[in-house]
RNA sequence: GCGACUGUAGCUCAGCGGUAGAGCUCUCGGUUGUGGUCCGAGCGGUCGCGGGUUCGAACCCCGUCAGUCGCCCCA
């Protein structure tokens, strides 16, 4: 009697996200923006394997991370020894692999832009995928590279950014070497630490700020003068003006200001120096970057970060390779704009179909292809709806998916109907162009 | 990894101890002026999963899994 189907029931996997047509073409719209952005300043493209070997990606000792391993199914004993693979975390690591292994092939500096997936697994929440692309460039060169680049680089990503109509964006930009300079001068060796909390001065309240140092051992004196530091924010007269307490602490201060002097040509609301942003991630040296939505008060994270490194490649090579590089949280931009912001993400038709070809019988459909043949050879995106059916199909199944025209033949040519105002009239597809 | 909350139709949810419901979506038909409106019909659910209590459980209890939000961390 009942012979129904078995259905496994799909389920979305959190921190998985999937779009419809209608958004994967915005996001698509997104990526070439980006794309041309970064090409205009000459950045080329490379992709590397989703996947490292697990050794690849802890080489810089961040044990901590939360990275996929990857596994087969039929693994057979003994398969252990083969090296194991886990998904990329990020996409600096990998680029650092790939400029050390193609040390030979590449012409240095060597800019590169790269957009692809990578994974966490952390808990997903707004902002926070566990599978999500980022767009990176990054400048590697040998032996020493242009602070120019670190002015460079946020320039271009102000460019990439602003094009995409999200609101206002602020970079705010440091020099780890400012507070590691101070900290240096007070001889307090323990940094991890004491940077992760000044990463939180914008979230949480002064006293509690007070309290987190203090519990690290400071002295009272000493978090004075951490977080009077941490607190200043402005252009780079304002940077400029800080009192150096030694050698490395001058070397940020010149550094910054130098970066901010360079940047001077964006908009106020564009660019800060802020001695908050130090950072999590522990390979970067000097100048360091964090993107702020301005007109999304609703989520405060980065969407935007970055930095340079001294040497994350030297780990692979035998050579000193110092880079600096910023990456896009793409995934994380889109995510939050279509959750705060829908109208602003610019959501329009389900498909890029210009024109549908409209076949009344079967016996039409040499026709109705050859003609979809020609406009799409005038530049148009053309699409035959197939099933024959009455023309009430035809006109539901063109609304629905937004395509601004319908062309079908008549006795002597054809016709058009402009579906934004029903109007139809006959038209000569030869002479219809794009 | 930790904490709080939530799992019922494709989606949004009602039902809270007595035969599984609504709206939307979808399919088909009718009305209409060639898209809209309106009308009718149909498709669609082991009530997350496993156990327990009960004559009887979507509902109460225990466990488990999944999800959402927050923390940690970060794009």
């Amino acid at each position: 009697m009942s012979d129904k189907k078995k259905i496994y029931k799909p389920k979305p996997i959190s921190g998985f996200p999937e779009w419809l047509p209608e958004e994967r073409l915005v996001e698509q719209r997104w990526f070439d923006h980006i794309r041309k952005t970064f090409e205009s300043y000459g950045f080329c493209s490379i992709e590397t394997p989703s996947v490292e070997e697990v050794d690849v990606l802890l080489a810089k000792g961040e044990v901590d991370k939360e990275i996929y391993a990857i596994e087969r199914i039929h693994k057979e004993e003994g398969d252990d020894k083969e090296s194991r693979l886990a998904l990329h975390f990020d996409q600096t690591v990998p680029f650092a692999r790939y400029t050390a292994q193609h040390f030979n092939e590449l012409v240095f500096p060597f800019k590169r832009y790269q957009m692809q997936r990578v994974w966490r697994g952390e808990r997903p929440q707004m902002g926070r995928q566990r599978e999500f692309y980022q767009c990176d460039i990054d400048v590697i060169n040998v032996d020493n590279l242009s602070i120019a680049y670190d002015a460079e680089l946020p320039a271009i990503i102000y460019e990439a950014l602003d094009g995409l109509d999200i609101g206002r964006v602020q970079l705010r930009i440091s020099n780890r070497k400012i507070l590691m300079g101070l900290l240096e001068s007070m001889d307090i060796k323990d940094h991890v630490s004491i940077t992760r909390i000044i990463d939180k001065i914008e979230k949480l309240e002064t006293d509690q700020i007070n309290q987190l140092l203090k519990d690290e051992g400071l002295s009272g004196e000493q978090v004075g003068k951490i977080l009077k530091l941490a607190k200043i924010k402005g252009n780079a007269d304002v940077i400029r003006n800080i009192e150096a307490e030694n050698g490395l602490m001058s070397d940020g201060i010149d550094e910054l200001y130098s970066v901010l002097d360079s940047l001077a040509h964006l908009p106020e609301h564009g660019v800060i120096g802020d001695l908050s942003i130090v950072r999590g991630l522990d390979y970067y040296t000097g100048t360091v970057y964090e993107t702020q939505l301005l007109d999304v008060p609703q989520f405060t994270g980065s969407v935007c970060s970055g930095g340079r490194y001294d040497d994350l490649a030297g780990g692979f090579i035998n050579k000193h390779l110092p880079g600096v590089g910023i990456s896009i949280g793409f995934s994380r931009l889109f995510d939050v704009l279509r959750q705060t912001n829908p109208d602003k993400l610019g959501i329009g038709p389900k498909s890029p179909t210009d024109i549908l070809v409209y076949v009344e019988n079967s016996d039409d459909s040499p026709k109705a292809n050859e003609s979809a043949r020609t406009l799409r050879a005038n530049g148009f995106n053309v699409e035959v709806y197939h099933p024959v059916k009455k023309w009430e199909k035809h006109l539901k199944y063109t609304e629905k998916k937004q395509i601004p025209f319908i062309c079908y033949p008549k006795e002597s040519g054809f016709e058009r109907k402009d579906m934004s105002n029903g109007l139809q009239e006959p038209v000569d597809i030869k002479e219809w162009k794009k």
